[in-house]
RNA sequence: GUAGUUGUAGCUCAGUCGGUUAGAGCGCCUGAUUGUGGUUCAGGAGGUCGCCGGUUCGAACCCGGUCUUCUACCCCA
């Protein structure tokens, strides 16, 4: 039976050109990670449901992906829950294991799992596939990667000032400039609490973050249904637009009564004093007040990055959490992590035509094949290449030369080489040039000297 | 979860009011060109019009369902 080819909902092929740039873009952040000492973690496609539910919220759990029981799943359901048709009930109870949603909640039950055999502080990084059940969007896919960097076991803000260079010295790389938005929840925390609504926290925050995208009136409709007074906005409001330090020395004037305000004045006073001596190449850096992120798992700084001159929302976010690993059971642990969007960045990328032109180029020379004898030599050439260490290949056939050119277009290839009678008698090679269309006659040594450079 | 949108050749897309044999560009194949690609010219192959059902003498076109694409909201990366 022939099936129309198709993949599911919210997932992607990624062909080989789009192989190599997402590489180029992971092998930038490894690099940096690992620069800066973070080592590599790698976790199970599949945890254990229990593991993920309740972490992620009430919604978040409708967006695990679930993985059904082996054997006779139906067997063990309780009657009441069967009959019940209740597909959410239902699907927990015969579903033991789910997939992956995001590397934090991984990484906390790794480090409570291993916390014996781990010295702390301990700096790992992770870069892989996540899923969601989420509805497909702009940017948005029901199975994309993470890469995250975080540290756990330590309060100092060293931490926060070297994950805000990492970020610097990523995008620096990737030729991307971006602005590194940093605010820090206990200010949030007392700015609610001197406006008498610390119990709205969340809605606050959340209604605050969205001021640049739905303006001022958008807000404060937002406010005004969740029952807070809008005039909490204008001390927002007043405060944007101004230095860092000014800013800054007005929050600290205005939370002079609140002592978690007060605490988180001082840990952003300590992180910009870092941020002074540390040596960062072109991002900026902005105390925007009104960050908030969405997780509620945050009790410190919060990053997020955007990219300047273009429509995109953030292509990295992070912050500190107090208690990531209580949740099992292992308490006073605090933590501080920051993620790349790589899609996003991609996109970003894409857009503004920063991938460098050799990202793609993966063979460096082609033989093109004459057949027979001329056939043998070449093959007999391709192995010296591959003994230099040069990326090369022979055409399988003795196809028309049309064809073999267009391969050799298709797949970027430099340089092409041709091996034919004239060759063979004078033992040397034609070498051309598929950029400049410049042609030479060398002999092996020559060439493989000529590729060494390329490489 | 809510609202809208899309699906026709390998790709990007036309397709009039429901009417005979469903088109274009690009790509692919063949030839002009038996050792030179990205230029040109000539020819050719390639289709279950997403899928299932309905209305009709007749459906790519109208109706229902379903899957899919993209988008806004919620939420999020």
């Amino acid at each position: 039976m022939k099936v129309k080819p198709s993949i599911p909902k919210g997932t992607r092929d990624f062909g080989p050109k789009e192989v190599y740039k997402r590489n180029y873009i992971f092998g930038t952040i490894r690099k940096v990670f690992e620069k800066f000492g973070y080592q590599p973690l790698e976790t199970p496609t599949m945890e254990n449901l229990e593991t993920l539910t309740g972490k992620y919220g009430e919604e978040g759990d409708q967006l695990l992906f679930k993985v059904l029981d082996s054997g006779d799943y139906l067997k063990d359901v309780k009657p009441d829950v069967y009959e019940s048709k209740d597909a959410k009930k239902l699907s927990f109870a015969i579903s033991g294991k789910g997939l992956r949603y995001d590397l934090t909640i991984p990484f906390a039950r790794f480090v409570v799992m291993n916390q014996n055999d781990i010295a702390f502080p301990f700096k790992r990084y992770q870069i892989q596939p996540v899923w969601r059940a989420d509805r497909p969007q702009k940017g948005r896919y029901r199975e994309f990667y993470q890469c995250d960097a975080d540290v756990v076991g330590t309060n100092s803000l060293l931490n926060e000032a070297e994950l805000t260079q990492i970020y610097d010295e990523v995008f620096t790389k990737l030729g991307l400039e971006v602005i590194i938005k940093i605010n820090n929840r206990k200010l949030l925390a007392g700015l609610a609490e001197v406006a008498g609504v610390s119990d709205q926290l969340v809605h606050l925050t959340v209604a605050i973050d969205k001021l640049d995208k739905i303006g001022i009136e958008g807000v404060t409709k937002e406010l005004v249904t969740r029952g807070i007074n809008p005039e909490v906005m204008h001390f927002f409001i007043e405060s944007q637009g101004l230095e860092n330090k000014e800013k800054l020395a007005k929050v600290k004037e205005h939370l002079k009564h609140s002592q978690t305000g007060l605490q988180g004045v001082a840990e952003m006073e300590m992180l910009f004093n870092y941020l002074e001596i540390a040596h960062l190449y072109r991002a900026k850096v902005e105390f925007d007040l009104t960050l908030a992120r969405g997780l509620n798992y945050y009790t410190g700084t919060i990053f997020e990055v955007k990219a300047v001159g273009v429509e995109m929302g953030s292509i990295g976010g992070g912050g500190r959490y107090d208690n990531l690993t209580g949740m099992f059971g292992l308490n006073g642990v605090s933590g501080v992590g920051i993620s790349f969007g790589a899609e996003r960045i991609y996109d970003v990328l894409e857009e503004l035509n920063l991938f460098p032109p050799d990202v793609t180029q993966a063979t460096t020379a082609l033989f093109i094949n004459f057949g027979g004898e001329f056939e043998k030599a070449a093959f007999g050439y391709l192995q010296k290449l591959h003994m230099a260490d040069i990326s090369a290949e022979l055409f399988p056939s003795d196809d028309k030369m049309a064809k073999q050119m267009k391969y050799a277009n298709a797949k970027n290839v430099h340089y092409v080489i041709f091996v034919g009678e004239e060759e063979v008698k004078r033992q040397k090679l034609t070498v051309k040039n598929m950029i400049t269309g410049e042609q030479n006659e060398l002999n092996i040594e020559q060439l493989v000297i000529l590729l060494k450079q390329e490489a």
